[in-house]
DNA sequence: AGCACGATTAACT
DNA sequence: GTTAATCGTGCTC
């Protein structure tokens, strides 16, 4: 039986969990079908201090969400017309989370490849805003709780990533972002992800 | 009330 | 390599 993530995995150091999160499986529901994959690429945006972080303009009603529990979703709109995906860490009260960045297809291909029509299978879920397009994850799913699946999106644990595996980098987007905030490595890649992922077969 | 900008993507040259 | 698309958010007036 697949293992969703409680809220202790949550509940500890943004870094930890961002790392941690590699391997694990993104899950939606959509009409009853599960629509999937394994994470591949995270970025951690860790309090009101980290200039990277929204949470850098304290409580707001956008950053709300970021204080509070941990485990839940933080779906947020940019760029006028993308959807992006975190899921809240730390203890409450302690506003940070993790941007889920890319995903290895594992169910639910069918779906994904309509949702991304014209588009090779590669660059179906290879960025923040392409895996929200293929697994329909808006607005709607800001606050929604990722350690049931109530919500119809969850997470589970997936397949281990040894740490050889792991490559760090700077955070992606941050042109104006004072430094040390823009060059610390708080991007989490699989590396090579097709010699660790099984290649997800049509349904 | 107005404004600058963005945790991006796709389509260009 | 460059750039347009497009609008919610937070900040200033």
């Amino acid at each position: 039986m697949p293992e969703i993530l409680p809220p202790a995995f949550y509940r500890r150091s943004t870094l930890a969990v961002a790392r941690d999160l590699l391997g694990m499986r993104l899950v939606r529901l959509l009409d009853g079908v599960r629509v999937s994959g394994y994470i591949i690429e995270t970025e951690a945006y860790i309090g009101e201090t980290d200039l990277g972080c929204h949470a850098r303009a304290g409580r707001t009603p956008r950053t709300e969400v970021m204080y509070g529990p941990p485990g839940r979703a933080y779906v947020y709109f940019t760029y006028g017309m993308h959807w992006l995906l975190n899921a809240v860490t730390e203890a409450e009260g302690f506003p940070a989370a993790v941007l889920i960045r890319a995903i290895w297809p594992a169910e639910g291909v069918t779906i994904i490849r309509e949702r991304r029509p014209g588009r090779p299978r590669r660059q179906w879920t290879d960025g923040p805003a392409k895996l929200t397009q293929a697994l329909a994850i808006d607005g709607k799913l800001n606050r929604a709780d990722l350690t049931r699946p109530n919500d119809g999106l969850w997470i589970e644990r997936g397949l281990p990533v040894l740490p050889e595996r792991v490559t760090t980098a700077p955070r992606v987007g941050l042109y104006s972002v004072p430094e040390p905030w823009k060059s610390i490595p708080w991007r989490f890649l699989v590396t090579n992800p097709a010699d660790v992922f099984p290649l997800a077969h049509e349904e």
